[in-house]
DNA sequence: ACCTGAACACCGTTCAAGT
DNA sequence: ACCTGAACACCGTTCAAGT
């Protein structure tokens, strides 16, 4: 419950993050922000990227949390899913650094950050199963068709970020309007 | 024709790019591996930036000139499609470097690479819409059906490299497989 | 247990100077 | 026009030393 210099590290480190991106994240400046020496942080995280993990689980931990409240209510599977997938791709664009850091590759295992990953596919895969049983998405391995909505949400969001998507505006193509559209190809008809 | 500086900066920098990742790009090296000092890069581009843009569109051309002669033959343009988003995905595979350097966020403003770009585009288009004319590709505007093949193979792709996808292995859900989902349930029975 | 300050080996970039 | 070497302001990381 006590604000430790880990927690303020981390804060200033997400500060950081969002404000300029990963590169912007430097232990100096991490350290000045939090009113300590350029190197303790060391005392708290094995090195930089020990760091960023920290943030990366956290975040992820966030998101699965708020995943599972959306999955406890009682609207229709496909439609949980629906805008988990949506609210996905909003998050990645107001977030474009933790998207990054979270769905980039990981330099250094965390078991921590491999623990909440795991956890936010199961609930997804719970929405993806009973969507099928209602007859909103095709039947199939639900573990492949999670993968198909995920790739999707994925690409879409990654493309739009980097301004790939629809570069000319035509075609009203953005990443909300794509998943809208696989979901509705896919609806068994 | 002749090995210009330019040229000997350029093909270190890819080596080192490949080899490393963007952050194993450094100009010392470039220089150090070009035989020439660490700041000759300056001569001939902008700053590091404008060295890695180059980098980039030189491996989009490459790419785009590929694309141009695979339309050209013979074969079934839906066979063309999906051997296209397939090898975009192997290639992403291959050089993963070269492929986030491509797709992340343009830092820099490059005319030639916003041109590469624009090209490769038009040529999927093309095949798109004479798959939907052939009755392969459901109607509907072809810029955002191609906007939902390119998400897909982009976030599969993507996915893959960062070891998201699927990573328990079940459901053979590599890369591949999802591009060839897709177009299965694109196809109209 | 936690923190500091100096030090080391790197960076990108600038600049005066050379051919 | 192209290149060099010194210099500047940064980095991440290590280490001896302090409380």
């Amino acid at each position: 419950m006590t604000r430790t210099t880990r927690d303020l590290l981390l804060d200033a480190a997400e500060q950081l993050l969002d404000a300029g991106g990963v590169e912007a994240v430097t232990l100096r400046e991490v350290g000045r922000r939090s009113g300590v020496s350029h190197n303790a942080p060391y005392k708290h995280f094995a090195n930089k990227e020990a760091l960023l993990a920290a943030i990366a689980a956290r975040e992820l931990r966030r998101r699965r949390d708020r995943l599972t409240t959306a999955l406890a209510g009682a609207e229709p599977p496909e439609q949980v899913l629906r805008r988990s997938l949506r609210r996905y791709a909003e998050w990645a664009q107001e977030y474009p650094a933790r998207f990054k850091l979270i769905y980039g590759r990981w330099t250094t295992h965390s078991d921590e950050l491999a623990e909440a990953a795991h956890a936010a596919s199961a609930q997804l895969l719970t929405a993806v199963r009973a969507a099928q049983a209602g007859g909103a998405l095709p039947p199939g391995d639900p573990e492949r068709l999670l993968a198909l909505l995920r790739a999707l949400a994925h690409g879409a969001a990654d493309l739009e970020l980097a301004g790939h998507l629809a570069p000319d505006g035509k075609g009203h193509a953005d990443a909300p309007t794509l998943i809208d559209d696989l979901l509705t190809y896919l609806h068994p008809s």
